[in-house]
RNA sequence: GCGUCGGUACUCAAGUGGUCAACGAGGGGAGACUGUAAAUCUCCUGACUUCGGUCUUCGAAAGUUCGAAUCUUUCCCGGCGCA
């Protein structure tokens, strides 16, 4: 069942190191999340992924609700099943895809820009050079799929609806993630909008769980008969589903006002644990994140959303964030840059093509122990996909053992040494 | 030998009198990527540049023309056909 612990905190700080218990296993914290949006790690088999360190991994709501439909992967016993994924899971609730295919479609807003960028500068909604494919309503949101143009209407019920179907082990409240850009009378909007939202998560969310241990019950009075139709080694087809746990996700943008309000009302909410949402400047995200985490319930897990460059993991930790989730680490490897304890490198570059030693003579990962970047390099210049998997198996391992080693060095009191010291060959 | 078609930048390949330093693709060089519209996207790729331009290029040479990668002649090289 889902329990979170608090192992030793950081002293004089809001960093913390504990565990999570869920259904399918437990969770280390802090812990880097991988994202496998639409139930895969891209490039990746679970095994792989597993052995590169990940503990945890992340699909989402509005992909799989596209494809291949959250009443086939029901069928198949959830996506962790589905996927062949032992280990704990959680779904995003298509809060992002809101902005991405929404305010941010067709225009170069991320999920963290930096200040000087032109982007930001322009409050505008409408500058996008497409029509954006996700369109807001106080009730909930349109979408028209960008897989085949067809609309749907995503509102918070469907989301914990699609999300309990998809089965993971932690859930997200639906939201709403703005756009650092918007003006400040539309992020308190949509940040109500947020918080009904998280209202109507939670209620549907207790409404299944509640249907679910009533049908539990029920079943478990005919199950030994029914069980004997079943051939040997067949899972039960209607197994009855674990509880999952629901986090509830603040956001408020820029506004110190907006955050604290919106970590003092969510906080208040029953949820199982928090995300912390939005679009950053990256200047913002420290101090978003400490307002919202000196307010957030201290005994819950928080997550941050989306965020992963290492930098931002110190950041975060430090901050108290015990959950991270990003596509960075899987995206960049397969675009041919991995990380290093001296920063990014781009395997695609002139220099490794004749350069016959790993991609950091001392990383233990399958990758490093077994191949040179001669050879990753000759791989994406062949554009052969076993690049993007054994840069993808670095990534996750560099990014997963980092995180791994933030929390025992809380552990051990040495949290600030290690920091300065990672960020000062990594940022050099 | 005769006829015919062709020879364009690293490669393939458009262009067939001015808007051509020359479309496009590949290759090459570099950059970006943070709850995945992403094995994707962007920029550069003749030389020099005070970034406004300047210079040298389209097999070679000579011409026609105000102006030629584009037309003419000869030569060189290649494909095909006929001897």
């Amino acid at each position: 069942m889902f329990k979170f612990e608090i192992h030793k905190k950081l002293e004089g700080a809001l960093g913390r190191a504990g565990i999570i218990n869920t259904p399918h296993g437990d969770i280390l914290t802090p812990a880097f999340v991988t994202v496998a949006t639409k139930a895969s790690t891209k490039a990746l088999t679970p095994e792989q992924t597993r052995d590169a360190g990940v503990q945890v991994v992340l699909a989402n709501t509005y992909h799989l609700y596209l494809q291949p439909g959250d009443e086939l992967i029901k069928n198949a016993g959830g996506f962790a099943k589905f996927m062949n994924w032992q280990g704990p899971t959680m779904t995003d609730s298509g809060g992002f895809q809101v902005f991405s295919l929404g305010v941010a479609y067709g225009k170069e807003i991320s999920k963290v820009t930096t200040i000087t960028d032109p982007n930001f500068l322009i409050p505008e909604r409408s500058i996008g050079t497409e029509a954006p494919l996700a369109k807001i309503g106080n009730d909930g949101v349109s979408f028209k799929s960008h897989l085949d143009g067809s609309l749907h209407y995503i509102t918070p019920e469907k989301s914990i609806e699609i999300q309990h179907n998809l089965g993971a082990d932690i859930i997200f409240a639906f939201d709403e993630c703005t756009s650092p850009t918007e003006t400040d009378r539309y992020q308190s909007e949509a940040l109500d909008r947020t918080h009904a939202w998280a209202k109507r998560s939670l209620e549907k969310h207790k409404e299944l769980e509640k249907q679910k241990a009533e049908a539990e019950n029920s079943q478990n009075l005919a199950a030994l008969p029914s069980l004997r139709g079943l051939r040997h080694g067949q899972d039960f087809p209607n197994s009855p589903r674990l509880p999952q746990a629901l986090f509830g996700i603040v956001q408020g943008g820029r506004s110190e006002e907006l955050r604290k309000k919106s970590a003092e009302i969510i906080g208040a909410m029953d949820f199982d644990g928090y995300g912390i949402g939005g679009s950053f400047a990256k200047e913002d995200m420290e101090t978003a994140v400490k307002w919202v985490n000196e307010i957030l319930p201290e005994e819950k897990p928080r997550h941050l959303l989306g965020i992963g460059e290492p930098e931002d993991l110190f950041m975060g930790v430090e901050n108290g964030v015990d959950l991270f989730d990003c596509v960075g680490p899987t995206r960049i490897a397969r675009n041919g840059t991995v990380f290093t304890k001296n920063g990014k490198i781009n395997l695609m570059n002139a220099k490794f093509v004749n350069l016959f030693e790993p991609i950091e003579k001392d990383c233990i990962c399958y990758t490093c122990t077994n191949y040179t970047s001669a050879y990753l390099s000759h791989l994406f210049r062949a554009k052969e996909m076993q690049g993007a998997t054994l840069a993808t198996i670095h990534n996750l391992y560099f990014i997963t053992k980092l995180v791994a080693d933030m929390r025992a060095s809380i552990l051990n009191d040495t949290f600030q040494e290690f920091k300065e010291t990672f960020l000062k060959n990594y940022l050099s």
